[in-house]
DNA sequence: TTTTGAGTTGTTCGA
DNA sequence: GTCGAACAACTCAAA
């Protein structure tokens, strides 16, 4: 390499840290002066800009990552897109011969970040790094060269490759050199993260984002994790690690996690395995997207391109998205991620089914909604997510799979609490009845305050009889396929 | 090379 | 009430 350069860009995406962040640190290896920047730019998300919660998230993120660059001497410049002119702009404004960042993995990123390296790297170093992942999504493949479209055998060849092997987390930097006062930056509110309307009020209650916060969730969780193979699955009890927000933003990121989680319990503790497999979860969505790049919108399964959904789905897509479908673990769920940007998994399975199967409604708008209401929303996650329960994905759930959230909601959330939590209409209902209160005599509805149709929808599908339906509609595109 | 068994998260039905 | 079988077709790796 040549002479080292006196200034460097650290172009910040989505690895909102300072700690274990290979970009920041290879620049302060390399250089005397760091600008660290971010780049307003959601046109180059192509289809899937950031959606509105993602957005709130983004603009709390943001200012509590110039807070600690600034604890540290440094700032956060903010610059409107496109990427490349504001790129071009800054090394011609501050000379630098440097630009580092982490990698992304949606198509768009990919592509675009790809021709910046070639046009840029005539004239200034480029590199990028991986810190999102605990391994490339190109590294694991099977004997032959091929991608896995199975998770077990995936995760079992990055364990057995040296997963704990791994390079050690980063430490953060104690000290950085400060950004010229003249350089311009925009203030965040300018970047119109947030919303016109303050509807964040749930999400604010509900998360703090930043790396701070991101800490503070994992420890929180790892001192529950004994308990999480048990806890779970139960969607009244917080017993995930709610980490999905910030391993997104890259708040934390997973050799963090990993590293964190082994260092303190060990993989032989109880919880321990089984959350480093969701870990394994979110390292095979990105094989699958990286793999696969059409698949956010296009079923991987070509079978299910004609899969015969239902034609009018407006009214029963709404009933969806509102948490007004008349099955309360749903409509629960549904208000749940409407109200704190975030859904439990257990439940999302439970939702999707519904529409997917019961409804009939695309997969592709369950995931567009997600898309927009979550916090967490990945590309590369909720694309894996949707298709597996629609049955068109990876390692899909057999077509037969059809959730019942009746029994669900009596398995996982026996005394009801979740719904009377979310769907407070309801809340006065019996424990046999809470599940589905169709079936309650008119006496216990009307001792309960619940008028269905009134102030509680009825149930907008009959479950046994959609549920035929869709095993139906499966024999059809399969023999659509000879 | 071929065979074999297993594969995130389920429901229903009949014994 | 509990329990096993049936509900496809395909992927993957070990035997």
């Amino acid at each position: 390499m040549t002479e080292a350069p006196r200034t460097a860009i650290v172009w910040f995406r989505q690895d909102l840290r300072l700690a274990d962040n290979p970009a920041l640190a290879h620049a302060l290896a390399r250089a005397e002066r760091i600008i660290p920047v971010y780049i307003h730019a959601p046109q180059e998300q192509g289809e899937w800009p950031p959606g509105a919660a993602s957005r709130w998230w983004l603009h709390e993120s943001l200012v509590a990552l110039d807070t600690q660059l600034q604890a540290l001497g440094s700032r956060l410049i903010l610059r409107f897109g496109p990427s490349r002119d504001a790129l071009r702009g800054l090394l011609r404004e501050t000379g630098a011969g440097l630009v580092c960042w982490n990698r992304l993995y949606e198509p768009a990123a990919i592509a675009r970040d790809k021709a910046l390296k070639a046009e840029l790297r005539p004239h200034v170093e480029v590199t990028s790094f991986n810190a999102a992942l605990l391994g490339e999504p190109w590294e694991t493949v099977k004997g032959d060269g091929t991608p896995y479209r199975v998770f077990t055998p995936f995760w079992k060849t990055m364990n057995r490759e040296g997963l704990p092997e791994r390079r050690g987390p980063g430490p953060a930097p104690r000290a950085l050199p400060p950004v010229d006062t003249a350089l311009a930056s925009l203030p965040v509110e300018d970047l119109g993260l947030q919303p016109v309307i303050d509807w964040a009020g749930g999400l604010r209650a509900s998360w703090r984002p930043g790396e701070a916060g991101a800490w503070e969730a994992l420890e929180a969780f790892m001192d529950e994790i004994a308990g999480y193979d048990e806890a779970r699955d139960r969607p009244a009890m917080p017993g995930t690690s709610r980490l999905s927000p910030h391993l997104h933003f890259g708040e934390i990121g997973p050799v963090q996690v990993l590293h964190a989680l082994t260092h303190h319990h060990g993989r032989d503790r109880p919880g321990v395995e089984s959350y480093l497999r969701e870990l394994g979860w979110r390292e095979f969505a990105h094989h699958l997207l990286y793999h696969f790049p059409t698949t956010p919108t296009q079923p991987l399964d070509a079978r299910f391109a004609n899969f015969p959904w239902a034609r009018d789905y407006e009214a029963s897509l709404r009933a969806w998205q509102r948490g007004r479908t008349g099955i309360p673990i749903v409509d629960a769920g549904m208000r749940e991620l409407w109200q704190t940007g975030w859904m439990h998994n257990r439940v999302r399975m439970l939702v999707a089914s519904l529409l997917t199967k019961n409804l009939l409604v695309p997969w592709q708008e369950g995931a567009r909604w997600f898309w927009d209401t979550l916090v967490d929303a990945d590309l590369a996650s909720n694309t894996l997510g949707w298709q597996w329960t629609a049955g068109c994905g990876a390692d899909a759930a057999p077509y037969f799979r059809i959730f019942n959230p009746v029994t669900q909601g009596e398995r996982f959330d026996p005394k009801g609490e979740y719904m009377r939590r979310f769907v407070p209409e309801l809340a006065k209902l019996p424990d046999r009845y809470i599940h589905a209160p169709w079936l309650a005599p008119d006496h216990v509805l009307a001792a309960a305050g619940v008028r269905l149709g009134d102030n509680y929808p009825p149930s907008i599908v009959d479950l046994k009889t959609t549920r035929a339906r869709a095993l139906e509609r499966f024999e059809e595109i399969k023999q659509r396929k000879e």
